[in-house]
DNA sequence: GGAATAGTGTCTTTCAGACACTATCTG
DNA sequence: CAGATAGTGTCTGAAAGACACTATTCC
């Protein structure tokens, strides 16, 4: 904060937009069942792929912003459940040739189902393998720094989604582990193991239960049907406490 | 980004400020030697602690709004070495009276030494146990929101001092394996057990060498005097690699 | 020697990793 | 029945956690 009595605007102000980096699950090209990150872009009139974006409005929030965004680029209304999540703020005086403007870059995640309501021009790209820092996280160079939002983002969320079940919403509950263990898969871009995952898995989730009260399982499928399960409400241990500390009364 | 071939200054614009919490160690009030966490505070003419801040200027960055920030505020010139982390942009349209203004929160830790040649006015006030959401971290209230943005930044620093030595530079290196443990407790909150602690660490410091080659140790302490160590250049291992990526060529 | 701090050997417990076995569906 | 997918028991090895022992200084 700044405590000079001046007027605010003797203060140069940036332009600022609001850059959105949605994504879902994508089909595998190859036939397989294997699901892959997609992230939702929008062609310009020169045919380049970028993320949704627009200039905040009067007094609104980024997150007002982002909403707003989403139904007039995308034709679809955010529900409360969406997890938005500050990537960072783009603030290269020259990363705009039109002047000097700012974009606050947001990541989120939707369910496959939910990415079906979106606008016909939404278009999904996949994510690439490595997302490093510098490199194209997709097939195409997406305009401005769109490239630097998209590999922060999946840079971020491999990190979240290392640890707990779907952090972010890419499905909706209830699900399947093996459901649960492909969308991972897809958003740390490597195969993980079965057994050690839905055992690590299973203390952040709950049978999904029935009206009735039954334990939950898919039906008519290939194979031995899954047991569907649902986030628990509440998390039953920290999700981190690396270090040691004492367990009982005695300090050294 | 925006399409629009409008002017930019059709848009509306907020003022941006930039708030600075500023950590370094305190020596404990108790006269043994735990060290503390303290955040620098300026007191404003009605007396209450704030956050250095101010406004962005023209066609700036935020960093390096942050640095002319600390030479102006703090007389202070920062170093390459410091780490500045962004924490969130505070947009509530409402958080200053004045105005629209927005506050980008950074965050950065500072040794004991350099804390010292900050201008008399800086002020250090104690963080206290729990920095929780929505608690005040220190003794006294802040103005604006600036314990949101203290209490985003300890939380924040907690998670990386589990992690790896010193993330954020409370130390000046080369420092005994005891002066790391206590900065670290310092930061947590809790005290931490050595021999788990300094196995841990190790892997992630080397010894100090001295001009001749020899190892570094303490001298004229009470007890066996301490070695020091250095952060590595480089990471042994990857920081995180909690899911099990298969470590051949078989892929289930 | 005694007090104080530094550093580590070692035992135990916990958990990741790997493998394979059992379970239950479709066709 | 075969084929496919789901779920888990169990063994092994590595690392965390806990305790206590040794090491080296100052007084």
């Amino acid at each position: 904060m700044v405590p000079s009595p001046a007027a605010l605007d003797a203060y140069p102000r940036p332009n600022v937009a609001v850059d959105l980096a949605l994504f879902t699950l994508l089909p595998s090209a190859e036939g397989n069942h294997h699901d892959r990150l997609g992230v939702v872009v929008l062609r310009g009139s020169d045919g380049t792929p970028t993320l949704p974006g627009r200039m905040v409005r009067e007094r609104e929030t980024i997150r007002e912003t982002v909403k707003e965004l989403v139904q007039e680029k995308l034709s679809h209304r955010p529900t409360a459940r969406w997890t938005l999540r500050m990537l960072d703020v783009f603030d290269d005086p020259d990363r705009d040739p039109r002047g000097w403007v700012w974009s606050v870059g947001y990541s989120v995640a939707i369910s496959r189902h939910e990415a079906d309501l979106l606008t016909p021009q939404a278009e999904l790209l996949a994510i690439r393998g490595s997302a490093a820092r510098g490199t194209r996280s997709t097939s195409e160079k997406l305009s401005y720094d769109h490239d630097d939002i998209v590999s922060m983002a999946v840079r971020r969320m491999r990190r979240r989604y290392e640890k707990a079940p779907d952090p972010d919403g890419l499905l909706k509950a209830p699900y399947t582990l093996s459901q649960l263990r492909h969308a991972h898969e897809a958003v740390l871009g490597a195969p993980l193991k079965r057994d050690t995952f839905n055992r690590r898995m299973r203390e952040f989730l709950e049978p999904a239960m029935s009206r009735s009260g039954e334990e939950m399982f898919t039906s008519e499928t290939v194979g031995r049907p899954a047991q569907l399960f649902t986030p628990r409400r509440v998390a039953v241990r920290e999700v981190s406490e690396p270090f040691p500390l004492p367990r009982s009364g005695s300090v050294t």
